[in-house]
DNA sequence: CGGGATTTGTAATACTATAACATACGATAT
DNA sequence: ATATCGTATGTTATAGTATTACAAATCCCG
């Protein structure tokens, strides 16, 4: 296989995932409706490019690698680039996050968000989970505050197991 | 120049930076000192190697890149997986850590805490100062809790201005 | 010493991301 | 309508980060 990462096929369309449980999605319809209007509001466009890749991340079933989603657009006839600059606009918009931790990128889960959101990221099925972060954000900023340290941005990304898959590795 | 991480060459020792201004340093021997304690309570051992890429990381004035740590260790004749396995045992005894918002490694600066570090990074001069990331670690089991995740581990890493760079941008 | 486990060396390759420059395209102003 | 400008995309090349797989050396114990 040339990935873990679950880019969709354009075929596919349910929130049947890799591991076989059904469990979390996006809502592909609504994601592109918001982020067309996020565009429209922010004077920027959705051009077909970004909204093709806007798409594929709101189909994915979690984080998706920059290379497959690149594999993903017209059947990999694109350069690295091409991936990393519409990347680059949606994270800019708001409507797509990088996570760090695993040099991936998800639809944003909230709702245009552009700053500090945090991650519960689930090691066995690999969903991603986007949190509001804001009292995790108080206490980074509680810390900081204390050192003289001024707070611009912060990557939250907690690994675990979510309530889907704690069960059954519990008892594997 | 090869690269913008602060790995010293051999002869360097004050905390003097590229910066300029002199600021954070770890006290080297003390911590190898440390590092000897820990792999030895641990049954494991801090071998030449190690112990070298230990105080390189000690040296560093900020994190330091893998392959700048690779260039800093007998003059690059060393292939990356050597200073990859370095780099995960230190990390395994609780003696460096990744960040991973910057692919780069740093030295605890807390004493062998094995989990759930957090770092403050300042975007001006380079340095992460590493917190004791308590607060923030309950805030964020908090927010897991009410999703029925369970966290193993965390990366908390704010981005912005320390106290000594915070007034020199600020009037720049 | 023999044998097994750990550590290190080495070569090859995979994966992730950016720089630099060329081309295309849509909007506006002559 | 044509020129021009800004934005977006295409293309090539390269930089930067990390792992796999296997070979050699070393250490520890019996
Ligand atoms: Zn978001
Ligand atoms: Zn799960
Ligand atoms: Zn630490
Ligand atoms: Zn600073």
């Amino acid at each position: 296989m040339a990935s873990m990462t679950q880019v969709p096929d354009p075929a596919a369309d349910s929130a049947s995932c890799a591991g076989g449980h059904r469990h979390h999605a996006f809502d592909v319809a609504a994601g592109l409706l918001e982020a067309e209007r996020v565009c429209t509001a922010a004077g920027e466009s959705l051009t077909p490019l970004r909204r093709d890749v806007m798409e594929l991340l709101l189909r994915a079933h979690g984080p998706a690698k920059a290379y497959d989603l690149l594999q993903a657009l017209t059947a990999g006839a694109a350069k690295p680039p091409t991936i990393y600059r519409a990347l680059e606009f949606l994270q800019r918009m708001g409507l797509a996050h990088r996570i760090e931790s695993l040099n991936a990128f998800i639809a944003c889960g909230i709702g245009a968000c552009a700053k500090n959101a945090g991650f519960l990221i689930c090691t066995a099925c690999g969903w991603a989970e986007e949190l509001l972060a804001d009292p995790v954000n108080a206490a980074l900023e509680g810390a900081a505050s204390e050192r003289g340290f001024r707070i611009a941005g912060a990557v939250i990304e907690a690994r675990g197991l979510c309530r889907d898959c704690a069960p059954s590795v519990a008892t594997k």
